[in-house]
DNA sequence: TCAATATAAGACTATAAAAGTCCTATATTA
DNA sequence: TAATATAGGACTTTTATAGTCTTATATTGA
């Protein structure tokens, strides 16, 4: 329960390397070396790191020594941010989630008070993770 | 993202319900009472509540005025507990699910420390919410 | 110049999980 | 003994996730 999906993983993996290698390789960092690395399937990551580039986490580069470069400090990215691109919001019930409400139990709702509180803390825990706070724990 | 079902919502304010209720009415509550006050599909619920029953929440009672006691101290039930039940072993990421690791990160990966934090963090939001204090939230 | 390389984008398929339905059996009570 | 309520299993539908395929575009370097 409560699973971060295999996109919003990868999509941090390859934030991560980049955070870790880019200034020692002083170079773009291409989809297919992260693919290599991390055993993900290459067609699967060429999207997702389109979707950051689009979303503004990462410059792109075309051609040959091409690749991806991080457009944000490390410290400004969070789990919660990406998590969200590739998940949409956090929302521990669906009644968080969207503007309408359209839960049959939402006017006798018993829970969804504490499932607030809940969800605000889970986006604590959430936006404490930066790219740069992950990258550390795997310094060597 | 970071949803949980409908099934353990519904478990849980079906307790909830009967936690607030139970004393009140003297009598074992139905299915059909807990499905109509929260607009829940009858069929689907009457799974939930011998799910509940099978596993030592709930003692059941047949025929006419029959229905549902706790079957343990609301303050001995939580959300980790319920949710484990309709949902499976909290696992933000499918390596901490899993005996066997099968993920083809797992060798080189950067995040599943930090992750493995954050699922132990999650674990105790989940464990200090218990049906008792869900109750105490919505008491009149 | 042109072949190789790498990003960009959209359509498509396959698989798995969640949500809901249907049918039949069994125990209890008034 | 008819009505009521739990028990259990099979089934279908819907939605989300994961992965694939194809084509186009920009850049580099030989
Ligand atoms: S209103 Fe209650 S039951 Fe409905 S989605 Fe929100 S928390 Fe869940
Ligand atoms: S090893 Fe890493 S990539 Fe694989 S499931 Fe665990 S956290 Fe996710």
């Amino acid at each position: 329960m409560l699973h971060l999906n295999r996109k919003t993983e990868y999509a941090l993996l390859a934030l991560e390397h980049m955070c870790l290698k880019e200034k020692e390789k002083a170079r773009h960092i291409n989809t297919r070396e992260v693919a290599e690395i991390y055993h993900i399937p290459y067609p699967l990551l060429a999207k997702v790191m389109q979707e950051l580039s689009r979303r503004g986490f990462l410059k792109s580069l075309y051609g040959v020594n091409g690749g991806y470069v991080l457009a944000k400090k490390a410290s400004d990215i969070t789990v919660a941010d990406i998590a969200q691109i590739f998940e949409g919001p956090l929302a521990v019930a669906e009644c968080f989630r969207d503007a309408k409400i359209t839960c049959p139990q939402w006017n006798d709702c018993l829970i969804k008070d504490p499932f607030y509180e809940l969800n605000r803390k889970l986006h604590e825990l959430l936006v404490e993770m930066t790219i740069e706070n992950l990258a550390m724990s795997n310094a060597s």
